[in-house]
DNA sequence: CTGAAAGCGCTAACAA
DNA sequence: TTGTTAGCGCTTTCAG
């Protein structure tokens, strides 16, 4: 069942030396007779030669594969940024995988793995490590997807979540409301996270209105969630005077969340604002739809591919970080509130 | 920056020959004395030497990582299809990878290189291609997701359509309806999609309803099939008394035909009743909700995973399919019809 | 239980 | 332009 035909066979066929036929079939543009070229063509073809990749790989270090690791594969957000990457990776000959994470420590851990071992030209990646030695170490370039301003001595494009942040607060605020909470995860990579919470924080000391812990929700940017900042809301003693509008830490988040408060006879968009980040496909069909900070999900894909081809091409260069403002998508969701 | 100590390296090291750090190191479980695994693994702990497993595969034919192809990997349906199998295949010590084609065979022509150069282990595939003999050549073992009832001789695994179908308009029978439409398309893959048509046909003559071509519409399954099967639909002349529910071919089709209707002042739900099918995430959250028949994905993707490794630890067994029902979703979008 | 030797399939010097 | 000779890093007989 498995290939078996390998340049030896080839040689022997078309009268040649092996060499002969790696320069045919190797990209090295070793010159070859028109003539041998000929013979070394009809017995590839004959014999229905493959060539293994995985043995040239090991002779050559290059493997002309890339890894885009993302922490939810079925998150449209990552699928899509991975999607840009690959647009422009293949353009420049590589094969593009992508492996999924769930936001696991040991899914991860597997695809360090493979990456060690020489599996992947480069990767890039959105880890919920902060070990940049370690990445480092591996020995393969290495693209990071994030937010994590924080991070030195490693390529980086993503959001400027601060900004992102500061444009769902300020549309908040400008529509009129003024008791605004935030929902966001601690989840894993808690500094990267606490970015949303910072900002939220100045946003507030800035207006100069006092923060209210009871409406930060910490809750995982998931469909559960969702379900957990609904229930938690409606726990809360009087919540209708307490807050007017919430800041979710995603898109799903604030969808699922939208869906549990109806169920309980809370309308997003009526009764409170619900405001998401992100802009998933999903958002635009929701019943009301959902005002959200979109994310340049292309920008990011093909700004991410740029700098690892950049780095693949001269491992020495210096890192770069590239951020990308958000976008409001004004919606359903958020309603116009006349302050009194 | 590539890592460079090998078991060469460590053997020195260890003051051991490099035969017996490769019984530590490989799983093939030579024996190896207590006092030497001792020095092994220090010297290993010491260089900070990691396993070149592609060299490892390229003596063993083993690679330990399989590739799951799919259309697109923004669509939630194929990647959670991919985490289910995932799960399954890590737990055997697969790695998996998905790729993704786009509906294009130039892209899925790049996997499938991959594949027949030995990158993988084993595939889990939805291809555009229907050349299995071609499939079989690879080398590798493959698993196809899909509904081709008409392949033969590969493992195949999917939702059994035409139940699915049934499944719904049983529904709308039993909710009393009884002029009931059907919107599917005839392009692509047509020997699947007629399965929909066929089973239409079939259900009718079984409650013995004269078949009405008029209510029978072929559009394509995606939101601007829907705006057409809208237009068509109030193009009828007295369609009110000509039909009272359309089954749709999918869920993407039924909600843009939903919007599309609700714009013209029909209501669906009420002034007429609309089925989808698939389940996809957005369903539950139109307005009306999406009453559909889900495709189950986890028991999909779960099923496509034990038939991969059921195929690789015996390439010569028969090949299997294995087809599943789909699931009612009872929700907003389909009345109760009282008949008189 | 261990080491020596022979590859897996290919590429990369080096001569010829 | 070609063939020869070494490996890439690991596994796998086969002796011992």
């Amino acid at each position: 069942m498995k290939p078996k035909i390998s340049i030896i066979e080839v040689a022997r066929h078309a009268g040649v030396s092996k060499s002969t036929v790696s320069r045919v079939i190797a990209d090295s543009g070793g010159s070859v007779s028109p003539h041998a070229l000929e013979k070394v063509l009809a017995a590839i073809k004959d014999l229905g030669y493959t060539k293994n990749t995985l043995a040239a790989g090991l002779r050559s270090q290059k493997t002309w594969m890339i890894l885009v690791m993302v922490p939810d594969i079925t998150n449209p957000y990552w699928s899509e940024i991975a999607r840009a990457a690959q647009d422009r990776l293949e353009a420049e000959g590589f094969s593009v995988v992508v492996g999924n994470t769930d936001w696991l420590e040991s899914r991860e851990a597997r695809y360090f793995d493979l990456a060690r071992s020489g599996r992947f030209d480069g990767m890039v990646i959105n880890s919920v490590t902060n070990d940049i030695a370690m990445i480092h170490r591996m020995g393969v370039p290495v693209v990071l997807v994030g937010e994590r301003a924080e991070v030195q001595n490693i390529d980086t494009v993503g959001t400027d979540t601060i900004m992102a942040t500061r444009l769902a607060l300020e549309y908040l605020w400008t529509t009129g409301h003024r008791r605004i909470g935030i929902a966001t995860s601690e989840h894993g990579s808690e500094r990267f996270l606490s970015f949303r919470r910072r900002t939220y924080e100045g946003f507030l000391a800035e207006k100069g209105v006092a923060p209210d812990p009871g409406i930060v929700f910490s809750v995982k940017l998931s469909d559960e969630g969702g379900r957990d900042l609904a229930r938690s809301l409606l726990a809360l003693h009087d919540w209708r005077s307490r807050v007017d509008a919430i800041f979710c830490g995603n898109d799903i988040l604030a969808i699922a969340a939208m869906d549990a408060l109806r169920e309980a006879g809370v309308e997003a968009g009526k009764d409170i604002s619900l405001m998401g980040l992100d802009d998933i496909p999903a958002a635009a069909n929701t019943r009301p739809t959902l005002t959200t900070v979109r994310k340049p999900r292309a920008l990011i894909g093909a700004a991410a591919a740029e700098l690892l081809l950049a780095r693949i091409g001269d491992p020495d260069r210096p890192s770069e970080k590239r951020l990308f403002p958000g976008e409001l998508m004004v919606r359903g969701s958020v309603t116009e509130r006349h302050i009194i």
